[in-house]
DNA sequence: CGCTGCTGTTCACAATAGCTGAACGATGGT
DNA sequence: ACCATCGTTCAGCTATTGTGAACAGCAGCG
């Protein structure tokens, strides 16, 4: 592991919404480091465009890095499709439908398409993340993963508690995910916002694995009406999407591997290291 | 200048659109280190979410890019801004718009809107780079930096022909930004692709500094009679830009550079409209 | 107007992080 | 069942990077 590799990273991880301008000081006090080691870092980042030097000295993120991730969106195989599904879920439904993938154990919302009909969910932004146990999209995310990983994730990040109803014990997370895999759906009911509710299920690629998960979230007071009918448009969207991208099977999973060149050892037989 | 981190930066660069996806002897093979070596920086890379592992052990571009990406589109002031007058460009006229800035001497497109009157423009893809001396957006931008870093660039990148119109010699070039610095705003004379003309005009922050610049893109047979009107039309499009984040003054540039060392300072979200 | 407190930047030296090349284990194709 | 090729690991040497202090520029204040 490069060390000034992975510091790199830290520095461009400092750079939020909240405070998108560093200076050489406040890095080297963030990430505890000598003036002088923060200035070469924050420099080279720079001269490589993954940050920006403003005219007063100081830094912001660079345009190499929205450069970057237009390249991933262009060559994720699922990002096309699965927003063509949602524009019908959205024009059929009125509501507001989330893309989301799983990364180090959250949430990261990829997509967001909202509805006339829909109230303004403030939490959900794409490009932000959010825990995983809480939400629709994030049980299904979590409840494909092996469940030492979904562990580990727990122990690293606990379950904190956004609403009465949020998952708080590992127990409960553990009975709600085996419920998630087999009937192939989650639901959130009102677990990370009061009086929201949402129905969220798989997006699997030509291997079966789960790559992405959709959803549909609805005020609470037209969900429970609603829920059957809810579910299997979800349900039939992803399953859609899934189709398109080359998914036939039924559950091959990472039970049985027939993976290409899978390095499955990896995840499957023990923790390493 | 830290090399590990130029080298990092030099495998991102690798994941095109192109080949989004590479092994770890590739890497090694197009870097020219061994393969040890590239092993290091793709795993890294990947362990901080700038990469993602694919099942058969190759690499990806990681999902870490996309929320920063995000982080930076919200901070950017002059986005929102610029996207809402190109709406309103769009709408007037049902041509092309681009919203372009500076890289690395080259043009990074960062917004496109596309009017229902308007043809298809492959050569321009958001998150594209072209080079500058051939586009509306890109000679205004050159017209507003030193004269001796346009020659650096220059002597980098050539003055690549795309068409016959297309100006390939310095002299031509000094001549063009000069004027195009004077009268406030650049033509494309089908000097990029055969058929299309396009009129561009910056967008300067408080300081003065062009920091952007907005087009309008028109078939070369609809764009000479209406030459004069698209050309006030982006010019005032782009003012108003440049208004709304608080450029009030005439010509400060960067001569008697005062740098402000404002801190992220009071957004220039001044009034909503 | 010249202070003082901040910035970001530069430099030499010391030591540690990372480059190197070969050997490993596992996969897919023949 | 083989071989070719892939990603991964390891231990040693070298060069790269981390270090801390001194430098230069700007803002604000007296």
């Amino acid at each position: 592991m490069l060390q000034t590799v992975q510091r790199a990273a830290q520095v461009l991880r400092l750079f939020t919404p909240e405070q998108p301008e560093w200076g050489v000081t406040e890095v080297a006090a963030a990430l505890r480091l000598p003036k002088s080691g923060a200035h070469s870092l924050l420099s080279t980042l720079a001269s490589e465009g993954l940050l920006q030097r403003t005219p007063g000295g100081r830094y912001r993120l660079g345009w190499s890095l929205f450069e970057h991730s237009q390249t991933l969106l262009e060559t994720t195989d699922f990002l096309l499709i699965a927003r063509r599904m949602m524009e019908q879920l959205v024009a059929g439904w009125g509501e507001t439908t989330h893309l989301a993938v799983l990364i180090d154990g959250q949430v990261l919302y990829v997509e967001k398409l909202q509805g006339d009909r829909a109230l303004e969910i403030v939490l959900s932004r794409v490009g932000k993340r959010l825990p995983a146990h809480c939400s629709g999209v994030g049980k299904v995310l979590l409840a494909h993963r092996p469940w030492e990983e979904v562990v580990a994730i727990v122990e690293r990040q606990g379950l904190p508690a956004f609403t009465p109803n949020t998952i708080t014990t590992i127990d409960r997370l553990r009975v709600e995910l085996e419920e998630v895999r087999l009937q192939g759906f989650a639901y959130d009911q009102e677990e990370v916002m009061v009086g929201l509710c949402c129905v969220a299920a798989p997006i699997r690629d030509e291997s079966g694995q789960v790559i992405a998960a959709m959803s549909l979230s609805v005020p609470a007071y037209r969900f429970y009406p609603y829920r059957q009918r809810l579910t299997t448009a979800v349900i039939e969207a992803a399953r859609h999407v899934s189709t398109q991208l080359g998914y036939y099977g039924e559950e091959p999973e990472w039970t049985s591997v027939k993976r290409s060149r899978s390095r499955s050892s990896a995840r499957a037989t023990s923790v390493r290291t």
